[in-house]
DNA sequence: GTAGGGTTAG
């Protein structure tokens, strides 16, 4: 039968695979369920074939094999409407035919794709009740699909109850943990996996390298690096790009660049983008451009993402005009702008103050804007203290039902402000009537190899106490330096000194807190945060970095910033 | 009713 297969792999059209067809039908062989079944998943599922025919042929057979449905089933799966292909599953289970291993693993795929957890359920009981679950390989699949549609905890738990674990199973969960928020967790199953003797192929270390950047985890980052130059995995490009990616995140911009620049693999427009983005996190804007330039010249061209990492380089390191141009040129060689372009710009324009010209460009977007940039927008009005087009944006961010406790924390100051004490009265009073969402802060931080995190206000830390203590001492010496808490950033109902105390216990405050009273006076501190920097906590840790003389660097949700003797790296402009 | 199915960067 492999005669079958060879002359399928010469299809490259449908009417060749119909000609096939026709052949296997005067010869006889079309009855056999192999060549039948071979030529239905081909038709289905390769660029030569074509779905609908396939599904037109499978209509045709009387009895249906379980590799007919299987076959139409992969074809379903890999289409645009993935789910389709769990009623097609459902009409398998209803005919006298029995799904077999692969039947599901093609079903959870499709579910995978479109986060269907119930479905995924269905079939998981499925696979228990015929027995099939013995199957490792289904058993990876069933772990990833969970862990693709975000229940982790069966993921884990099925790979708890695995008994056999080999390589591909390992990376399915590691690779769930890692890009389902919970990159601790992968880093641990990650130890786990190579004191269990195995050794972590290519697709192991994207994973956890993945953990390290959003963990900001440099010691664990480079020993992973280490062993990725050991197997020689740096000859495969996704292991570069995610290493580039892995080294800027944890503050090593001249790292990314050395891997960038000394990579003996092809380099793809992801790698670029990369690389552009890593300098537009630390604020290297002229370097950013720079590469962005070169991007021709080295015979790729320039994509969205492209354009997305050079306007945020632009953004970071305050070049407007630069920045306008890159964004304008966009539509010249053809790049689309979406919704993130967008905001990027109006970010960009708002800082500088132009907020007019930032509205303009609002308004003239053919999509509607989304929370975020709205939110950029209004951040810039109460930046500029411009009170008129403040609630214009917060009309909108209203009627688009945001209940973020920072807009209305915005909109109250900029009341605030020029003394519009009836208007903050109001705006207090809608966020009592609407059920306020307030994303929790945290930081991490990492000393001596473990990795902590610390909450707002968090109290639970075992060295608390000192860190309080410390934290007393730091205001008692910055208020020399004439420093006064900017309450700004906090809006409840309570008096000026618990404002102040809110304040205090930020946890990058505290961070910065313990890693004074835990590392040596030489080692920069670093500090990861999941939101943006405060900016009460931006002024606290300039005045502790010249002080105490500590190098700080924090990474916040969209860029580094480095406080050295009073001062930061993004020159107060983020 | 021979084979096929699992993990993968910005």
């Amino acid at each position: 039968m492999a005669y079958v297969e060879s002359l399928l792999h010469k299809c490259n059209s449908l009417q060749n695979i119909k000609q096939l067809q026709a052949h296997l039908i005067t010869t006889g062989l079309f009855k056999s369920y192999f060549s039948r079944s071979k030529l239905l998943d081909f038709c289905a599922t390769s660029s030569a074939g074509d779905l609908s025919y396939a599904t037109f042929v499978f209509h045709n057979i009387t009895r249906p094999a379980t590799n007919d449905w299987n076959a139409i089933i992969r074809g379903i799966a890999g289409t645009n409407q993935p789910i389709k292909a769990v009623s097609c599953y459902v009409s398998m289970r209803r005919s006298s035919c029995k799904p077999d291993a692969l039947t599901c693993s093609f079903t959870l795929k499709a579910c995978a794709r479109t986060s269907a957890r119930i479905e995924i359920l269905q079939i998981h009981s499925d696979v228990v009740k015929t027995g099939v679950l013995a199957d490792v390989l289904l058993q990876t699949t069933l772990l990833d699909s969970y862990a693709k549609c975000g229940d982790l905890s069966c993921a884990s738990s099925l790979f708890d109850e695995m008994t056999v674990r080999d390589i591909a199973c390992w990376n399915a969960v590691i690779t769930g943990m890692a890009q389902g928020n919970r990159p601790n967790e992968a880093l641990r199953l990650f130890k786990r996996m190579t004191e269990c003797g195995m050794y972590p192929n290519e697709v192991t270390v994207l994973g956890a390298l993945s953990a390290c950047s959003q963990l900001g985890a440099r010691k664990e980052g480079d020993k992973i690096y280490d062993y990725i130059r050991n197997q020689k995995l740096d000859a495969i490009e996704t292991v570069c790009n995610a290493s580039i990616d892995m080294f800027a995140k944890c503050g090593f911009v001249k790292k990314a660049f050395e891997v960038f620049a000394s990579m003996q693999c092809r380099k793809s427009i992801i790698t670029w983008n990369t690389m552009v983005m890593a300098y537009a996190m630390h604020g290297y804007g002229v370097q950013a451009i720079e590469l962005f330039n070169s991007i021709r010249e080295n015979g790729l061209v320039p994509d969205s993402v492209s354009y997305l990492s050079v306007l945020c380089a632009c953004n970071h390191a305050g070049m407007v005009d630069e920045g306008l141009r890159l964004f304008e040129s966009m539509e010249e060689v053809g790049v689309e702008k979406n919704v993130k372009h967008y905001g990027c710009v109006v970010d960009l324009l708002g800082r500088a103050g132009r907020l007019e010209q930032a509205f303009k460009i609002v308004e003239s977007m053919p999509t509607l804007p989304d929370v975020v940039l709205w939110q950029t927008l209004l951040g810039a009005c109460k930046t500029y203290g411009n009170a008129e087009l403040g609630e214009k944006v917060s009309r909108n961010l209203v009627e688009m039902g945001s209940r973020s406790c920072g807009d209305f924390v915005l909109l109250s100051n900029l009341y605030a402000a020029q003394g519009r004490w009836k208007d903050v009265g109001k705006v207090r009073e809608a966020m009592k009537n609407t059920s306020v969402k307030k994303i929790p802060g945290f930081s991490y931080t990492e000393v001596g190899g473990v990795i902590y995190k610390f909450i707002n206000g968090d109290q639970t830390h075992p060295r608390w106490k000192d860190i309080h203590q410390k934290l007393d001492e730091i205001r008692f010496r910055i208020s020399e330096y004439g420093y006064v808490a900017e309450t700004d950033y906090v809006l409840h109902d309570i008096g000026q000194e618990e404002k102040d105390n809110v304040l205090l216990y930020h946890s990058e405050k505290l961070a910065v807190a313990f890693c004074l009273i835990s590392t040596s006076a030489d080692i920069p501190i670093s500090v990861n945060k999941n939101l943006r920097i405060c900016g009460d906590c931006h002024v606290v840790i300039k005045l502790i970095s010249k002080i105490y003389k500590r190098d700080i660097i924090v990474r916040d949700r969209t860029r580094f910033h480095e406080f050295k003797d009073g001062s930061c790296s993004c020159g107060d402009y983020w």
